[in-house]
DNA sequence: CAGTAACGGAACGTATTGTATCGTAATGGC
DNA sequence: GCCATTACGATACAATACGTTCCGTTACTG
């Protein structure tokens, strides 16, 4: 984590095509702290622990500066979240390779950004804020897509039958993954994803 | 594990080995309202947002009452928490039996009873609470365990492979529950459960 | 029936929330 | 180059809600 409290550079050019164009303009880079700070305290302290005081503390900013920008705490919290790395989606024309490569950047993912942090606790508090389960479903949606995608594209060249449940099959695959993550609070490592495939395309029964 | 608390039998008059066996005994109707209390609340608001006050209130007992019983919340939820359902062993001399008589039982548990909503909230935590962390993880060990156990037995019949990772195997039966669980908030359906299996145990690819 | 301890309810002090207000800083208009 | 205007960080404020403690009552022992 970055040294904390640090003040923010303040000044500079505010606002381009605001509206009035009249007065102090806003901290762009405030903002940006602001943003910051937020993700690195929903790590730290999850969602509902997550005060707007102690995202002005860590930011550097005042309260108000906060409340000035958004109305509450949770659409701050959707903002921050959605600052989070997104998907590069692989298309090496086999199974196997595409699978591989996209678990690898979904758990980069996870790992390099404040990402597997922040899930589980959104995740936690899903049931208990229907609000928040919103902003959710279409963030958990959209990192389920390229695996559905790389198994359809997989079903027209052949290399899996026709009946088999593809949305289950994602799961299968992002499976254990989702068991280390929220089951164990375990650690993420590249190193599984090999072996994830390989036994979700083979199969765990002895092949006669 | 059967049901894993191991309350002390405290019969209606008076606490049996206790010093003083003089004064008015403690409500074991108390004690049992108080952790349904906490198991509805915890399922409702989750684990952050509980207040003993809360679970007072909705127990219809005093806050003293509690407090007398458990100095904080944690060991509170512990003990509510432990009263959930446990697990039966599967052994039918079948893997695909074991498997899919286990994973029913894991989801009527999940549908049944407050697990389903209580364990995502307190997996959520988990990261910012050692000392719940601690408490959840002999849980999850063992609702993984039966797992376990069903492939080495497996193994040794000879049904699957010396070299398959038997923990990697568990949790990729499990994983598509989890996914639901965790990043859908989705319901568990005991439908799931053979297509999960026969999907895990064939493998996604083609047959040649 | 006297003694004792737990009971539910209520009162208390503390901590924390969101909002309002302060003097200061930065920009545009004139 | 000053003034109006708006955002800034800091702080003060009222309201809420928490954990704790006290109180009169109740249930049970001997």
């Amino acid at each position: 984590m970055p040294p904390q409290s640090e003040r923010v550079e303040r000044s500079k050019n505010g606002r381009p095509g605001a509206a009035g164009s009249t007065g102090r303009p806003r901290s762009e880079e405030a903002h940006q702290a602001i943003l910051d700070a937020t993700l690195e305290l929903l790590v730290e302290v999850g969602f509902s622990a997550l005060t707007v005081e102690g995202v002005a503390q860590r930011a550097g900013v005042g309260k108000a500066t906060i409340y000035r920008r958004w109305p509450s705490k949770l659409p701050l919290v959707v903002e921050a979240f959605g600052q989070l790395p997104g998907f590069e989606e692989v298309d090496s024309g086999r199974l196997e390779t595409d699978l591989k490569e996209t678990l690898k950047t979904y758990l980069a993912n996870f790992n390099s950004s404040a990402l597997g942090g922040v899930f589980p606790s959104l995740a936690g508090e899903r049931a208990h804020n229907p609000e928040l389960s919103k902003l959710l479903e279409p963030v958990a949606k959209a990192r389920r897509e390229p695996f559905v995608r790389i198994f359809e594209r997989a079903r027209e060249r052949g290399e899996i039958s026709e009946d088999i449940d593809i949305g289950l099959a994602a799961d299968l695959v992002v499976g254990p993954i989702s068991v280390t993550l929220f089951f164990r609070g375990g650690t993420l490592s590249p190193k599984m994803v090999g072996p994830i495939v390989d036994l979700a395309l083979g199969g765990i029964l002895a092949k006669d």
